[in-house]
DNA sequence: TCTGTTTGCCAACATCTGTTGGCATTCAGT
DNA sequence: ACTGAATGCCAACAGATGTTGGCAAACAGA
């Protein structure tokens, strides 16, 4: 239906989600231009729009995101809340798509919608799954998300020093206790 | 020597102040436009550049705050992270100044200094007061920044339904034990 | 080989941005 | 009352931004 056989095109749409990836990462949606980006990517800029339509599709596109999160009921409970934390740094750090989702999502309704979709439906469940009452764990994912988040925003992009300085391990072995207790304690 | 006698035009500067302000914690600092912060002081934009010279020093005007921290010698050592949490979540709600740092610092590196400088100078020294061993108030104080930034973007910035509808006491009962651990505990 | 589609670039648009200079009015000191 | 400074607005600038339309080259199917 909507895959048709593969156009001589791919590459350069692919260039250009990459690029505006890289883009509304480093520098947010505003400061992220097309030019910029179809500058990354080699290419004119009116070629951006014929392939996304606006920037704002262009973002649509480029800020699809899987946490993926394992199975939590495979997990030994007493150090899901660790192994949680060791996850989620991890996977922020091979993929600059949360990056662009959380500079931008500060400013940008679009942005700020596709995370809450994330921690609700990607999150939400999994955490449902193991906590001791399930109505409390929209609250508790929630919980789990303003720490992991706020790590995030401290360590990559407002670099305080002792959180940007910190090693995984370190910073696992803080949040671990964390996350544990608004997975399953009170 | 910088503050002479009062000037007429100490009402103008203020209202910009104050509508920067508002307009910076509303949209960030790109979106926050001079013409449409003149407006809101309902005086001319040249106005704002001579007063303040240029946007990025009126940000910089705009943007001083104080947590206004509590002697934490004085503190009840046993529920200081309640009483921190509560503290923090009180002053983050009566003033917008905080929102204008954290909507502005993620994309503008000023407002990113500002921040650092907030959670260094002002929370870092009375961590260390408190803190088992002072070598690591930078760190305590660190994670400390994380967690509430983190829940102050969860709650007023993305608006994650579950965090942004919690009461204030809930926040505070879940934030306490964390902050608590963050400063005495391991 | 011919034809229509796809891919790409160039030039331009309308709009918005921070910023500047000039001109009128109002105020303060004499 | 006179003078110089302070206050305010208007008009305009230069540059950047998202976006559009047209035109050339490369391709694919017949």
């Amino acid at each position: 239906m909507t895959s048709d056989r593969p156009r001589r095109s791919d590459a350069t749409r692919a260039a250009i989600l990459d690029a505006a990836r890289e883009r509304f990462a480093a520098d947010g949606y505003e400061r992220a231009t097309i030019r910029a980006i179809a500058a990354d990517a080699a290419i004119d800029p009116s070629m951006v729009m014929r392939y996304y339509g606006s920037k704002e599709k262009l973002f649509a596109a480029a800020a699809h995101f899987d946490l993926r999160l394992p199975d939590f009921t495979q997990l030994p409970l007493e150090d899901a809340g660790t192994l949680l934390a060791r996850h989620v740094l991890a996977r922020w750090s091979d993929d600059e798509t949360l990056f662009a989702l959380l500079r931008a999502g500060v400013t940008h309704e679009t942005a700020a919608e596709r995370m809450r979709s994330i921690f609700a439906d990607q999150l939400g469940p999994q955490v449902a799954k193991v906590c001791p009452d399930p109505a409390e764990a929209p609250v508790r994912a929630g919980l789990i998300s303003s720490q992991v988040l706020g790590l995030a925003l401290c360590r990559f992009v407002l670099r305080l020093p002792p959180v940007a300085e910190m090693t995984e391990d370190e910073a696992v072995r803080w949040l671990g206790p964390t996350l544990q207790r608004y997975l399953v304690g009170y």
